[in-house]
RNA sequence: GCCGCCUUAGCUCAGUGGUAGAGCGCAUCCUUGGUAAGGCUGAGGUCGACAGUUCAAUCCUGUCAGGCGGCACCA
């Protein structure tokens, strides 16, 4: 007789698992008929710390390991490290340390609590991306995307971070700023390295339909980001004003339908038209340097206000060389979408119809509304975008929408004007990055030669060790000598790119490395034919575009290679939610640690001092609101197994859990009452359970359980399982082992021994101890996974509750599958039915096998 | 503004077209040789609001309210 201790037992069986090798990936020859299962958790950034989101995320993948490993699939569930970024040039700009150190000593200090956590991992497959094995593979990837055409250099405006004096991608800046800084962004041209995303555009949003097992939600938002839109691609020919050169502008449209309430033309500031009308316009040359200037500013998106700036130039209407239309450059007009240039159909366009009254240009209505008269139908000041029929609008009076749009776009291309076109919000993906932490673009720049891929056979090129952190920008850059190199193909003076990737290059491809990460090709073949796609991919929701886009995109790119075999690399995606604790504030306004407050008479106070404390709310753990709990601090004081539990228990998986001190006690007590029921049984096995009155109900609760955590595993409701232990837990008391007969004593066993393989993917140390306080051979980690026997489910009678008039009156038992007449006999007898019906006409009696009858009387 | 999700006990959440549930918390009592405790019993619900479909709605449909998230001058 005793308590469960953690602090003994934990550590004997982490010992015991490495020992044996217990979670060492099978070798595909070695597996055998074992069919495979590749689950993942998105690695972690080497922070130095884990907190409790590592905790719940790679507790979540590893609860689907530990079950799929018993229920005799080849499980890899591997670990590494996204260890290239920011932090670590950060940390050597304020604390002098190389960035170098300071990443491999944070994953030195990340691995022991990971390890901690009793994570079933083959971690002979660690790596992390910034060792050269790693960035060197990555390298070779991008130079084999360079020469398909699918990495490319050009000069473009970019989003400039002027805190981390770097480049940003589009998907990394949030509400006009740095989404690292938060700095707000500014625009600037620079030569940058891009991957041809946009080229797989239609593909990413096809495949989307296959991903049945992702998040609607991720689809969703990867559709939006992605935005495909379908229409019209015309020119109108320029009838007065501009300049040579400038006989054309081209304008995208999605909404043809609309050509004849046309009633202007819209160009960018940054339009190619506007800035050659500016040169001999200063007017407009001013226009536009406003547009630049307060176009990044989120004060001005938010008010929304238009602008414009008439040209003078005018075109004629496709339609109707006679109609002519003025062009105006206006600040609402975004250059990197569609071709920079609009038609103004203001009365079924809010933004058109905003500038066409602010400038006092026509609103002429050509979509009337059913019901509405074609003669007094106007638009005031809101566009009209439903549906209705064309009006005003020549051959295309009558028509639908969809037929208009149609017509107009065959009328377009008839006339070699334009044709129908399709549209992406989605651009390509600038990887330059002006860092020195992170993989070196593999390329050397040649007065002579141009661009030139550095050879196979002098990757990887490696990131230089003595480089000096005291100034800002790229370290990369000042180096003395790493950059100057001769010229691969022409032998002269030459110089490095000084360019790294962005990180997200590193995390699009590891899943990959990860089926063979000492390859000497970036990904083996053989091997990631064998483990790919990931079946199980586990990660935060902020990840929803960035990250698993760019994943998407990459596979496709290396799949077009023949690099590997599928095109989607994550079959299964599960998107969990936060970690989050109540926020505490003194008095004067100070941020209090959970560990410096308790709760006294119902009130929270500062332990200290015992004044009173606001809670704030509940928050994501964040260090700036001190409300942060340290894993260690838990694994210490209640276990691993509790900390384990506790975040698998209290929340859906994909919403967030707060995490509290009376969850993680509620869990440490579960744990507790667990051990007790096997520390109660009698050593020894007794026979085999029958089905004696005195162990039934246990041997029906404890299969119920096999089938109800199965059940809440394949369908990641983890919390519905622990829910269902607590449940067994009463079962197990009201048949104590204490004076039990034989066959209970018999029940109780089966009982247990389904329990702790049950509870094993939850609390695998203590799994382990009742498995071998049971005395049961071997691991429970290596135990099969228990089947529920159906047979004891079935139940030769079955109670039906009465309803008169849809209210519960009553219940009645009835032979299992009795016919309706027979039940409705017996409903109709029972003496509680006959109190309700009593006076009043039996009109009608529903009566719904083995569940529930309803006599509707009046 | 557009799109999506959520709303059930004090808290965190299950659940089902047919008898409303769990954990924690709370109250009462028992135990104090299982003790950083253990146990018994109990209270607590207009299932966000309204309307519709149905013999029957917490569940299906619609409208509204509140909360959360994503996108946002994308032509």
């Amino acid at each position: 007789m005793g308590r469960y201790n953690p602090k003994v037992s934990e550590p004997h069986w982490r010992a015991r698992w490495a020992d044996t090798d217990t979670f060492r990936t099978l070798t595909p020859e070695e597996a055998g008929d074992r069919p495979k299962y590749y689950v993942l958790e998105m690695f972690p950034y080497p922070s130095g710390r884990i907190h409790m989101g590592h905790v719940r995320n790679y507790t979540m993948g590893d609860v689907v390991a530990r079950y799929k490993r018993a229920q005799g699939f080849n499980v890899l569930h591997p670990m590494g490290w996204d260890a290239f970024g920011m932090p670590a040039e950060n940390a050597a700009m304020e604390k002098g340390v190389h960035p170098k150190g300071w990443t491999y000593e944070n994953i030195a200090a990340m691995r022991e609590p990971l390890k901690q956590l009793g994570l079933a991992i083959d971690w002979s497959r660690e790596f992390a991306t910034c060792d050269p094995e790693y960035y060197g593979q990555e390298q070779k990837l991008f130079l084999e995307l360079y020469r398909r055409g699918l990495a490319y250099r050009r000069e473009g405006v970019v989003n400039w971070d002027p805190v981390d004096m770097t480049v940003l991608a589009n998907e990394q800046v949030i509400d006009g700023c740095g989404w690292r800084s938060g700095a707000p962004v500014e625009k600037r041209k620079l030569t940058q390295w891009f991957l041809r995303i946009t080229h797989y555009a239609d593909d990413l949003i096809e495949g989307l339909k296959g991903l049945d097992r992702w998040p609607d939600k991720v689809r969703l938002m990867q559709e939006n980001w992605i935005g495909r839109s379908q229409g019209l691609r015309f020119h109108f020919d320029v009838a007065d004003g501009a300049p040579s050169g400038f006989d054309r502008v081209e304008v995208y449209t999605t909404r043809p339908d609309t050509l004849y309430g046309a009633s202007f033309v819209g160009v960018a500031a940054d339009h190619p038209l506007a800035l050659a009308l500016a040169e001999s316009n200063p007017a407009l040359a001013e226009f536009i340097a406003e547009c630049r200037r307060g176009g990044a500013s989120e004060a001005d998106i938010e008010a929304g206000e238009k602008k414009g700036f008439d040209t003078g130039v005018t075109v004629s209407h496709p339609f109707d060389p006679d109609w002519k239309l003025p062009v105006w450059v206006a600040n609402f007009i975004l250059m990197d979408y569609g071709t920079g240039a609009i038609f103004g159909c203001p009365a079924h366009d809010q933004r058109d119809l905003d500038f066409a009254r602010k400038y006092d240009l026509a609103v002429t209505p050509v979509v009337l509304p059913a019901g509405a008269d074609a003669a007094s139908f106007t638009v005031g000041t809101e566009a009209y975008v439903g549906p209705g029929r064309i009006f005003n609008s020549q051959f295309l009076d009558g028509l639908a929408i969809e037929e208009a749009k149609a017509a107009a776009i065959a009328r377009v291309e008839a006339d070699g004007r334009g044709q129908g076109a399709t549209v992406y919000r989605l651009r390509d993906w600038g990887v330059s990055r002006q860092r020195y932490w992170g993989c070196p673009i593999p390329i050397i720049h040649c007065p002579d030669c141009g661009v030139v891929p550095v050879p196979q056979g002098q990757l990887p090129v490696r990131l230089p060790d003595d480089v000096a952190f005291d100034k800002p920008g790229n370290p990369l850059l000042r180096h003395p000598t790493w950059r100057f190199v001769p010229c691969p193909t022409c032998g002269k003076a030459a110089e490095r790119e000084t360019d790294t990737f962005d990180t997200f290059v590193d995390s699009s491809w590891y899943f990959a490395r990860f089926a063979n990460p000492r390859a000497d090709t970036p990904i083996d073949k053989a091997a990631a034919d064998y483990w790919l796609p990931v079946d199980q991919y586990i990660g935060g929701v902020e990840h929803a575009v960035l990250h698993l886009l760019y994943a998407r995109f990459l596979t496709r790119a290396l799949a077009d290679d023949g690099l590997v075999g599928v095109k989607e690399p994550f079959a299964g995606l599960f998107t969990q939610g936060m970690v989050t604790h109540e926020a505490y504030r003194s008095q004067n306004g100070m941020w209090l640690q959970p560990n410096e407050v308790e709760k006294r008479d119902g009130l929270w106070v500062d332990t200290e001092f015992g004044r009173p404390v606001e809670v704030v709310g509940v928050e994501k753990m964040s260090k700036s609101k001190r409300n942060v709990v340290a894993p260690e601090d838990i694994f210490e004081q209640y276990g691993v197994d509790a900390a384990r539990l506790f975040v698998l228990s209290d929340s859906p998986p994909e919403r967030d859990v707060q995490w509290s001190t009376a969850g993680v006690e509620g869990a440490w007590r579960l744990i507790q009452r667990i051990w007790a029921e096997f520390d109660a049984q009698p050593e020894g096995r007794p026979g085999a359970p029958d089905l004696s009155e005195d162990g039934l109900a246990l041997r029906r609760a404890s299969h119920l359980l096999a089938r109800q955590i199965t059940e809440g595993l394949e369908t990641f409701r983890f919390n519905l399982a622990v829910a269902r232990m607590h449940e067994m837990m009463a079962v197990l008391k009201s048949h104590p082992a204490a004076g039990a007969s034989p066959a209970r004593l018999a029940a109780r066993h089966e009982a247990l021994s389904i329990l702790a393989r049950l509870i094993a993917p939850f609390m695998p140390h203590l799994a382990e101890e009742c498995w071998s306080r049971l005395g049961e051979d071997g691991l429970v980690a290596e135990a099969p996974w228990p089947k529920a026997d159906p047979a004891l489910f079935a139940q030769d009678e079955s109670v039906l509750a009465v309803q008169v008039n849809g209210k519960r009156r009553a219940e009645i038992r009835a032979p299992k599958g009795a016919a309706e007449a027979d039940v409705e006999a017996i409903a109709l007898a029972d003496a509680d039915v006959q109190r309700h019906i009593a006076g009043q006409t039996v009109r009608k009696v529903v009566v719904v096998r083995d569940r529930i009858v309803n006599i509707v009387v009046g």
